[in-house]
DNA sequence: AGAAATCTTCACAGAATGTTCACTTTTGAA
DNA sequence: TTCAAAAGTGAACATTCTGTGAAGATTTCT
């Protein structure tokens, strides 16, 4: 999950934050001014800050504008209403948004995860979707699967394994690489599962399930041009 | 490079989106209401016009509305959400794209870009309004439904969640992604509501719930040609 | 305000899917 | 060819998911 650093010289402010924070499942740090906020950006990468403008030592504004100079790292903006309102839009850049104390930590969660989004989005967008091997068509964004034109139906786990396998063709994939990437990270089962998983998909296949290669010892793999 | 004319009663948003505008290198033009709009228009071509709902004088709809009496502008609509969110989904022609106040300059700017990018093509048709299915009909612009060519009267939110799906046919929808474009980023309700209202969605659709598919595990999918 | 319409939550039942596990089959190295 | 390890499989069992109706909350209309 992303992390995020939060900024701000008033530890209640952090507290609140931090904990609405956590609660949406981000991991969190804090930093109580800028010159804090800078450092511990030089040393780690954060997905989003979230920052004070007015601050002792460093305020928000030259500690945007310093993290910037080596992290390409969104940033919100906290500001009191009126008061620095106005600059805050004419900062060249780096800020995704803005929002005025006193602000509803709710709120303020709904812009964390629409500026999470749209930077996740930003190096999604070549992702191909669509895939034909022979007979076999792989709509990922369609979520459906053709098997000689007709419309195989299949369990989210099997498309999930599929898409996950044809994303990855041509390359070896271990169960523990399957288990975390399909299953998720915290997935603690058996092995054996995949096994499973895999079986059905290739009953679900039929004759294309000759592009699910087992790779002794290791796992499996799509082969396909 | 585009001329882009802003519209806005209040001088800090017109601040705020002046600078970005010009950051991005569009020229730019302000008006504080819609009669000021309209008799700018008259006099010169903007590129696009990015426009507040609630205005004095003259507001964003009539404005808008009288504009397209004489020239095709493209316009961006900035409105508080839920209070005049509907309205505009119905608005006739001419509005290409909302943002809902209060509003990311970033992504306003993101939107001004698509707009432009779209209006320059010549020969790309606006986004499709009308939609066919076999004896489903489902016009976007009119906010109309018709079911073997009765209108279907239907609530605000199930023409919206229809038109979303529509208007992503054939692509499957998480539910996170409906409540977040259908009921706004800032809804904290429950999974469950996309659920009831896709049930009443497809009692009010009778036979022609056939479009909508369960994606189990995931969420649902318009799936037509 | 009061009524009507709409939206949201919630819990439950039934259905669909996922996981485990014991057993069989296959594989590849010695 | 033999054998141990790895992979395939079927079925029992566990878990998760969706459809639904109804109650309560909220919004809109009169």
């Amino acid at each position: 999950m992303a992390h995020i650093l939060i900024v701000d010289d008033e530890v209640n402010i952090r507290k609140v934050v931090r904990e609405y924070a956590e609660f949406e499942g981000y991991e969190v740090t804090e930093a109580e001014n800028g010159m804090e906020a800078v450092n511990l950006c030089h040393d780690k990468d954060f997905d989003l800050i979230i920052m004070d403008v007015m601050m002792p030592r460093l305020d928000g504004y030259s500690a945007c504008k310093e993290i910037h100079k080596t992290k390409n790292i969104p940033v919100i903006m906290l500001s009191a209403r009126g008061e620095e309102y106005d600059k805050l839009f004419g900062f060249e850049i780096g800020v995704d948004d803005y929002v005025v104390k006193p602000f509803s930590p709710k709120e303020l969660m709904a812009r964390v995860k629409v500026v999470l989004k749209r930077n996740s989005n930003a190096d999604n967008t070549a992702a191909q979707n669509r895939y034909v091997f022979e007979g076999l068509e792989v709509d990922i964004a369609g979520r459906e699967v053709y098997v000689d034109g007709k419309k195989a139906s299949m369990t989210p786990k099997e498309y999930d394994l599929l898409f996950y396998l044809v994303r990855n063709k041509n390359i070896a994939l271990s169960r523990d690489q399957l288990l975390e990437e399909v299953w998720g990270y915290d997935f603690f089962g058996d092995d054996r599962t995949v096994d499973t998983h895999i079986k059905m998909l290739r009953n679900s296949l039929g004759d294309y399930r000759k592009f699910i290669i087992t790779l002794r010892g290791v796992g499996y793999k799509f082969e396909a041009n």
